[in-house]
RNA sequence: GGGAGCAUAGCUCAGUUGGGAGAGCGCCUGCCUUACAAGCAGGAUGUCAUAGGUUCAAGUCCUGUUGUUCCCACCA
């Protein structure tokens, strides 16, 4: 038996880790006798390091994996990380710009070799962190999405689609980051409300002088490529004017007015400028009555040919000088000052500028069926209805995916451009065009979408496109485990993915969780310096009260707020657990686990069905993905039932070293030792170090608790009667320990004795057996337990103590009757005592005995629960009898 | 504008087939009782947002209202 220090302490923790790398536990290896387990972790971004996010994110993982682990199954947790294109190659372009460098100055290659030592830095910094955290990731098996294998499996996927079809170019208006150069996605685009103007113009209506109509917009500059003005066809200020032209004076063009229902009457003037190659509803409205396309910007936000005089000009800067030149022509009207929304680049935040571009596209309405139908059919799960209906929504209103990208990091699409213009796609450099056979070939420039290699991640981590062992025994995955904004970049497109390419979804259960926010509610950022940091509570705690932090106090799928003080409680259980195990370690010095007979008590019996029940509980709630409840229940039970009261009931037994008394000692020993190590073993998942020191320190037979076996609900421990056996005996000593407080009693003083008049025999015997643990409880030198009687009061107790010293009478509930407690009565206190609790069980009667006069009740509540009125009625009027009797005595 | 949440003790939050309102923190009282003061024992505190409805029975189901948060879309 090992020696433990005072206090809990965490700095042991990377030694343990350690020895779970050397021994290899972690590693999962095809084993066709086991069932598998397997989760792929989200791979973090390599933009940064991990903050408190990754850590709640992470240990859900873990907490599955090591029970799956415990219970036998070959769990596989494969790692990696995420090459983030946009947020990385941002990251380095501005680390770079430190040095006074640009992308352009260091050129493709020297720029992406780069990236490659960002990637170095910090995914080993990530892959770092996460092992402080304890997670058991198999890490023989990290990958990268753009390792080898996995750019393999991209370029393949990207092939084959082609190939079908299914990728297609085409002329597409797309967000456009002027200032990064390149394509965002509608999910990158961050959407701010601000302050904005509304200009309010008018244009001449062609051959109708002095007439005009009148308009509202808040980007004067895209007028230089209106193409239209539209108004509703219902409108009736306008049915006159439909079909008309006007004049847009700074390009001296001719565009007509025409009807479509987009307009809303309301709004505005009722009409509105229609630009299509600046504005994503004006392209609607475009396609649907064919109009030319004007663009008129710059890639990099100024207006082009199409300008004419403006040419050159920022955007900004041609909205000036054109509110001049309408106002000169006396065509602006008014500038109203309205809160709109922007639609912001989320890396850079700089106002989004929707243009025409050439763009790759994946058709998106078949691979999106079986998605669908996946969820709808009920085969995959989430652990909250509402985020299978975001799910649902977001894959009914899909649109094709736009899958390129105007950056270097990335992987690079591999399609090769003759001088005629046809396009080779193959996954290695073709020496020839496809088409015409010119040998002068030249790879698109573009990237594809970082979402593209993470859509592949739960089949290419594991081989594909090869078919290996790996892949056949680990797919599809069980649980994926992510946050909400993630459903739609990820989840769908994991799940179209896998779908289509292996057959089958990649996996059957999704979790989602909530946001780690600040104390005052806010989300981590850092332009607020508000993030903690999980090294920083590492450092200070230890990873088990980091993860116990997260775990604890919160359903997983809402939001939760991160206090130093839960950390702080936390802690304070580590140091609980701590030491009761030191305390059970103390007590069994001489304790060998051959001797199985000891007879039990019926404490004993008690906290073996409580554990029971417990690991059903626990079982159930991981199962069902409930991983705050099934925390809180077994740091419940560990500190309620077994420390503060079970440890304290075997006291006398341990203290008893009599040679006679060595069988009581031996069981509770036995005991002890036994649900603590199960409760250890139900809390490992969540604090991982701490219950692994201390399972090695309780036993020597198995190396580690990582692989012992997880406790198993038994039935034939449950035991209803002792539970009921203990609640009797603990509401006796709280009932004494009330009347301590009350009357101020020392708990250091032992009463003489504490008589006992039980009601039955059940209890007399109860009382009578256990006397030693009743004194202990309660702190009395001796226990006399009295025949029982039915007919108690104050009155006959009293009168039945004559010899007795003057004492307390305490009720100490309805079986266990009453106890005389030798001490002073004050009976003007006792009086307002008796009168609390006379009013309050007239309430509870009050509230029986509506239900049983109700007819509606007695006619349609089940039976059982009629009974239970009817006992709950008996007990609370004899209680009240006994209540009253010792009211009128006083 | 569309969708989804949330509103329970002073604070933070549990409460998943409807059947006597819970925890932690904080607060008050008494204790350094030979595992633990990072502890022990005891105590106070709630018209479960609001108005209706369903039901014998509603924190729990339905509807409206108010406040609040998030996601999606977006107004020329």
């Amino acid at each position: 038996m090992k020696e433990l220090n005072r206090t809990y302490d965490p700095s042991r923790e990377s030694e343990i880790y350690a020895r779970w790398m050397e021994k290899g536990y972690f590693k999962a290896k095809v084993n066709p006798d086991k069932t598998p387990y397997t989760i792929m972790i989200p791979p973090p971004n390599i933009t940064d390091k991990l903050h408190v996010g990754h850590a709640f994110n992470n240990t859900i993982q873990d907490i599955l994996i090591r029970t799956k682990r415990m219970q036998g199954y070959e769990a596989l947790w494969l790692p990696g990380t995420d090459h983030a294109a946009i947020s990385t190659e941002v990251q380095v372009v501005k680390a770079i710009a430190k040095e006074g460098l640009t992308k352009d100055d260091l050129g493709r290659d020297a720029f992406l070799e780069r990236v490659w030592q960002w990637k170095e830095l910090y995914g080993g910094t990530i892959i770092s962190q996460l092992k402080l955290m304890g997670f058991s990731c198999d890490w023989d098996r990290e990958r990268f999405t753009m390792d080898e294998g996995l750019s393999d499996a991209v370029l393949e996927v990207f092939v084959r689609l082609y190939e079908e079809g299914k990728i297609y170019r085409g002329e597409r208006l797309v967000n456009w980051c002027t200032k990064c150069q390149t394509t965002i996605s509608d999910a990158e685009v961050e959407h701010e409300d601000g302050e904005g103007h509304l200009y309010h113009f008018k244009y001449p209506i062609h051959g109708e002088a002095g007439e005009y109509i009148t308009f509202a917009t808040t980007r004067p500059e895209t007028m230089l490529g209106d193409t239209a003005i539209a108004v509703h066809p219902e409108d009736e200020r306008y049915t006159a004017l439909i079909g008309k032209n006007v004049i847009i004076p700074m390009v001296n063009r001719q565009i007509p007015i025409i009807a479509d229902s987009y307009v809303d009457p309301a709004y505005g003037t009722g009409a509105v400028k229609v630009t299509p190659a600046h504005d994503p509803n004006d392209f609607e409205i475009g396609q649907r009555h064919n109009l030319p396309i004007i663009n008129v910007m710059n890639d990099d936000g100024t207006i082009n040919n199409a300008g004419t005089h403006y040419k050159g000009l920022t955007r900004e800067d041609a909205r000036t000088k054109i509110i001049e030149e309408m106002t000169a022509k006396g065509l602006y009207i008014k500038t109203e000052t309205i809160t709109h929304a922007k639609g912001t680049h989320d890396r850079c935040h700089v106002v989004v500028e929707p243009l025409i571009k050439l763009q790759w596209f994946l058709k998106m309405e078949e691979l999106a069926k079986p998605a669908l139908e996946a969820y709808t059919s009920g085969k995959l799960k989430f652990n909250r209805e509402r985020f299978g209906k975001v799910y649902q929504h977001w894959l009914t209103i899909i649109r094709d995916w736009c899958i390129s990208r105007q950056i270097w990091w990335g992987h690079r699409i591999p399609a090769y451009f003759c001088p005629e213009g046809h396009i080779t796609v193959a996954k290695t450099t073709p020496e020839v065009c496809s088409t015409c056979g010119n040998t002068n070939l030249r790879q698109d420039d573009d990237t594809l979408d970082t979402w593209f290699s993470s859509a592949l991640w739960p089949f290419s981590t594991l081989g594909w496109p090869e078919k290996t062992p790996d892949l056949d025994y680990f797919y599809p995955t069980n649980v994926l485990c992510t946050a909400q904004e993630i459903i739609f970049n990820w989840v769908v497109r994991m799940m179209f993915m896998g779908e289509k390419y292996m057959g089958e979804a990649p996996f059957t259960n999704v979790i989602i969780h909530g946001t780690i926010r600040d104390d005052k509610g806010r989300k981590m950022a850092k332009s607020l310096g508000n993030g903690i940091d999980p090294k920083e509570v590492i450092e200070k705690y230890g990873a088990d009260v980091l993860r116990l932090t997260l775990l604890s106090g919160n359903a997983i799928d809402s939001d939760s707020r991160f206090y130093w003080e839960r950390v702080e409680f936390c802690r304070n259980f580590m140091n609980k657990l701590w030491n009761a195990t030191r305390f059970v370690l103390m007590n069994l010095e001489d304790y060998s686990d051959d001797s199985c007979n000891n007879p039990l008590e019926v404490e004993d019996l008690w906290i073996l069905s409580r554990i029971n029940s417990l690991t059903k509980e626990v079982t159930e709630k991981i199962d069902s993905h409930e991983l705050g409840m099934s925390t809180q229940k077994i740091v419940d039970f560990i500190w309620d039932e077994f420390c503060d009261w079970y440890i304290e009931m075997v006291k006398p037994r341990l203290y008893a070293k009599e040679p006679e008394r060595a069988m009581e000692r031996r069981a509770a020993q036995e005991t002890l030792r036994k649900v603590l190590m199960s409760a250890l073993k139900l809390l490992h998942p969540v604090t991982p170090f701490i219950t692994e020191d201390l399972f090695l320190a309780l036993q020597d037979k198995e190396e580690t608790i990582m692989l012992s076996s997880w406790p198993t609900f038994d039935k034939a421990m449950d035991n209803i009667e002792a539970e009921n056996c203990i609640e009797h005996i603990k509401s006796a000593v709280r009932s004494v320990r009330n009347m301590r407080a009350e009357k101020q009693v020392a708990p250091s003083h032992k009463f003489e004795e504490i008589i006992v008049q039980p009601a039955d025999e059940y209890a007399r015997k109860l009382f009578e057996s256990r006397k030693d643990l009743f004194s202990a409880l309660a702190g009395a030198k001796s226990i006399i337990v009295k025949s029982p009687s039915r007919e108690l009061s104050h009155a006959t107790f009293d009168n039945s103590l004559k010899q007795s010293p003057k004492g307390e009478l305490v009720y100490a509930g309805f079986t266990a009757g009453y106890l005389y407690v030798p001490w002073t009565v004050d009976t003007a206190n006792e009086k307002v005592r008796l009168t609390k609790e006379k009013q309050k069980l007239q309430q509870e009667l009050a509230r029986v005995d509506g239900k049983l006069n109700n007819q509606g009740f007695m006619s349609k509540a089940p039976e059982s629960l009629i009974n239970e009125e009817r006992e709950k009625q008996a007990k609370f009027t004899a209680m009240l009898e006994k209540v009253e009797a010792e009211l009128s005595a006083l």
